[in-house]
DNA sequence: GTTATTATGTCAATATATTGATATATTGAG
DNA sequence: CTCAATATATCAATATATTGACATAATAAC
């Protein structure tokens, strides 16, 4: 390798390290700020992921474990554990599914739609504004698809980690 | 409100939610395939900023807990658990600062230096370069770019958690 | 009907992450 | 010297997160 290609390599190298860095404290800030948001209605970013993926209008029937678990990516025995918590409060139910008794539909309960959209909502609404500040809507769609992008590398290299011909 | 404006808001809303949704979905997977490409070595996505934080040159000297916890953006309870598992493995080293005895400070041992950097770093090289797959060098920038901007206005929103003087 | 697959539950071990409370040692200001 | 501030340690409670292993129940394939 000419030393020219190995000066781009390296400095190609370190970008790709801030940029990962960056993501790294985001990913800690995010929760620490976004738990503080939502910590006076009992909720969490976690909680608050989930809540938003059963309040869409696709999930009104429910979702079942494994679905909400490949949405969110985290771990069925993860998630397990924080809809146990959940269930406790109130927030969700968890129903058989009559047409596959193996599989358990997960639903927002009249409370939990109370919470999540008279309670939690609006603080989640001023947590954006004052997170994007700054962000005009072309900054907020380029970023937003950067990290998509990410995301599809990141799942490939998830699923692909010994099978190498990923779909 | 005009029935124009509404309709801005709720887009704009939308746009803010699918960006913290899938900001949330790449610190997920970041911690997941992060570790996997590092696990060989016995470290995990925490032990490997926590190497790059001192591996540093301007860390030569170490860091001390205070410092380190606010780079990394974690709680010192937090950073206490990790750096003693790393100072069980023998990663790193914890002395007593001579100038300022009250301080510890963090430092990476030989063993540390050679983990991270005939280990680990070639495997965070290729982790990198499959997780920026598609990203030209200007992506990278403008990725970064907006992970920083971020990362200032979460970061305003973690101090000021009190303080009422948002204009 | 047997069997394989699928969906989930559960237990265990480990690591990361927070706040809050309490304690100790050291430094620096007066 | 006294006292406040600083830097850390430690304990506790709670929540999140992973993999691995084993069990169960229901579906689907034969």
């Amino acid at each position: 390798m000419n030393p020219e290609k190995q000066t781009q390599e390296i400095v190609r190298s370190e970008l790709a390290n801030r940029l990962f860095f960056k993501l790294y404290q985001c990913a800690n800030l995010l929760h620490k700020t976004g738990t503080k948001a939502v910590e006076s209605e009992g909720l969490t970013t976690q909680q608050w992921a989930i809540l938003g993926a059963l309040s869409r209008s696709g999930a009104a029937q429910g979702m079942n474990m494994g679905d909400l678990a490949r949405y969110l990516m985290v771990s069925r025995q993860n998630l397990s554990g924080v809809l146990g918590r959940m269930e406790r409060d109130g927030r969700i139910e968890v129903v058989t599914d009559t047409r596959d008794r193996r599989s358990r539909l997960i639903r927002i309960t009249r409370e939990g739609w109370k919470v999540w959209h008279e309670q939690a909502q609006p603080k989640i609404h001023d947590y954006y504004q004052a997170a994007l500040e700054g962000f005009s809507v072309s900054d907020q769609i380029h970023a937003t698809h950067y990290l998509l992008k990410l995301l599809d590398n990141m799942e490939r290299l998830d699923r692909g980690g010994d099978a190498e011909d990923a779909d």
